[in-house]
DNA sequence: CGTATGACGTGCA
DNA sequence: GTGCACGCCATAC
């Protein structure tokens, strides 16, 4: 595992529920700013359920992607307190 | 080791 | 508001 998938996967669990960060953002807090991709990247290989990666989405507030179906993640959200676009 | 890929971000038409 | 073109970065091939 690379340094930088366990520094992503840290700050992504660390985010409390009912909150979201942005890719860019958890890009960021691992230490590598502009690396949003990256992440996106990581998160769509990623299967850990220890990690809420539903709470990560795009820095216009839009939802971003998903591994299952969409409207899972945004009920997900929703359900934890969390207002969409 | 070079190329392709994608859960991004920003700017501009 | 919507769509597209580009640049970015870590991974997968």
């Amino acid at each position: 595992m690379t340094n930088f998938q366990s520094r992503v996967i840290e700050v992504v669990r660390r985010i409390p529920r009912g909150e979201v960060r942005s890719y860019g953002q958890v890009a960021g807090l691992a230490g590598r700013p502009g690396a949003a991709r990256a992440v996106g990247t990581l998160m769509r290989k990623n299967r850990d359920p220890s990690v809420p990666c539903h709470r990560v989405i795009k820095s216009d507030g839009t939802l971003g992607g998903y591994n299952g179906n969409l409207g899972e993640k945004r009920d997900l959200l929703e359900s934890e307190g969390v207002r969409l676009k």
